[in-house]
DNA sequence: CAGAAACTTGCGTGCCACGCATATTTGCGG
DNA sequence: CCGCAAATATGCGTGGCACGCAAGTTTCTG
């Protein structure tokens, strides 16, 4: 990878990060762009250049997790079940990235509740969920793939990775909701699996 | 219902009217406030206190739709199977409401390439899909209503209602990116049973 | 019918996304 | 090692938008 596309990831990634993190410490709507810009080192208008909002830069990472689980789907192994692999794809989102230790978390209470506040906000709503259609498409891709399905004409990729997106998002919501007693992976393997069970009623 | 909750009824139905005319008319961006409160007969600054923003108007007939069927979803017989009822409160969306009667469209040809272009449209994604969101949340209520099950501690009625909106999503996508063989009627139906299945792979 | 409550409107403000022109940096071939 | 072309960063200006606030105006209630 040449200096200039380096550069570029570097850029973008600051600017993600920054747009975070003071999202995190004072609320969304205390954080202008030219703030972001600033924590980046960088000018108000190359923000722009690279996201066309605040809520698309402080989602991107997010887009990211999702779309290398969407990568590990096409790394499992070509004889495993579907639902297998599907689910160790989906619980791949979870292991630490780089980016964790690169930014040290000092204060971890108060980040967790930053946290919680902007997955709230509502005005990132669309954004979060912009982010996971875009993600679901590549995953109806590489189930398509996986499967021999067509993604033009068959209803079966696009159904798989809707119905993933979903259980993710219903995890993830029962997770925020709940007190924490349940772990983020047994929620997302326990919805998955009642998804492939065809969800029979209790 | 007093004339003051029947005139907001009217005063919002108008805007939204507005909003989604001019927008299949003339393309979302070149649509402003304006112009949508000045075709309801109202000041642009009235049009902010019905919607905080012109996707919101636009896509506030989807969420009626939405919602509705998840009331229908209440008024199916007790005893009919879960899935045989969400089936037909997600069918009864496409019954054409009184609100088509009272806007005859004259060419349809144009109108129908409007309405493709403005579901594309890419500032709209959000907003639809947080419609689909709201909705989701409503139907998430009645299959918990309707299965005994609790909305804060269980999963299921979640995954259900996240599972329908998937179903409800990939088969408007498909019907709008097919030739218009298949019905949306017939390609929703299809991809509800194949969820209730379990989505096996094929 | 009078007062309260709800709704509409006009005005002002701060912010934002982006087009365009210009300066700066990077990559590449000589 | 150098200079040119392409990519990128920046500054500036513009149009638009969401919304707070403070009157007006309409509807409801007793």
């Amino acid at each position: 990878m040449g200096l200039r596309e380096r550069k570029k990831a570097e850029t973008r990634s600051a600017l993600s990060w920054a747009a975070i993190r003071l999202t995190v410490e004072r609320g969304f709507d205390n954080v202008r762009v030219e703030d972001i810009a600033a924590a980046a080192g960088v000018s108000p208008r190359t923000f722009n250049n690279y996201f066309s909002s605040k809520g698309e830069a402080i989602v991107s990472r997010h887009l990211q997790r999702l779309q290398r689980a969407a990568d590990e789907l096409e790394a499992r192994p070509e004889g495993e079940p579907l639902w297998e692999s599907i689910t160790h794809a989906a619980l791949s989102q979870f292991e630490p990235g780089p980016e964790l230790t690169a930014h040290p978390v000092t204060d971890r209470g108060a980040w967790v509740a930053g946290l919680r506040t902007m997955v709230a906000e509502p005005a990132l709503q669309g954004d979060w969920l912009r982010a996971g259609a875009r993600a679901e498409a590549v995953f109806a891709a590489a189930v398509a793939r996986r499967t021999g399905t067509d993604l033009e004409t068959d209803l079966y990729p696009h159904l798989v990775a809707a119905a993933v997106a979903a259980a993710n998002n219903v995890a993830q919501n029962h997770f925020l909701r709940g007190d924490g007693t349940a772990s983020m992976e047994a929620l997302l393997t326990e919805a998955l699996a009642r998804i492939a069970a065809g969800l029979p009623p209790p």
